[in-house]
DNA sequence: CGATTGACGTACG
DNA sequence: TCGTACGCCAATC
């Protein structure tokens, strides 16, 4: 199958808790930059994958919970990253840009080997 | 098989 | 500065 999905989940599992990334940095971690409308079609696929995909802490560049409406009516994106110490404002991440996580950076960081 | 969508992002008007 | 249009690649209808 499509190992795009896993790659995505795979980054998405690699987000610290308390911490947050966007569709285009695991799209640009991939070496997709441009194709951040997949990552969230893959997250949507998410439900297909064995383990849980903290697709929470996924939201827009704008650090918006934008899939928050596919999560469920019920148990929704805010409370999950509030959950983590995340605080959301409006359907917003507060601080976003210091809770931003770059897989993109912070993966090749570890490769370097710190 | 062909067209449209998609939890986004960037470029252009 | 705000709004609209288009592009990404793959999946779904």
């Amino acid at each position: 199958m499509a190992r795009f999905e896993e790659e995505v989940w795979a980054v998405v599992r690699a987000v610290p808790v308390g911490r947050v990334t966007t569709y285009g940095a695991v799209a640009r971690a991939l070496g997709m930059e441009g194709a951040s409308r997949r990552v969230g079609w893959a997250l949507n696929a998410c439900n297909r994958a064995a383990e849980p995909v903290p697709a929470h802490r996924v939201v827009n560049r704008l650090g918006m919970l934008t899939g928050q409406a596919h999560f469920g009516t019920g148990w929704s994106m805010e409370d999950r990253l509030e959950q983590e110490g995340i605080r959301v404002k409006a359907g917003r991440v507060v601080e976003f840009e210091e809770l931003f996580w770059d897989a993109a950076v912070e993966l090749a960081h570890e490769a370097e080997g710190t």
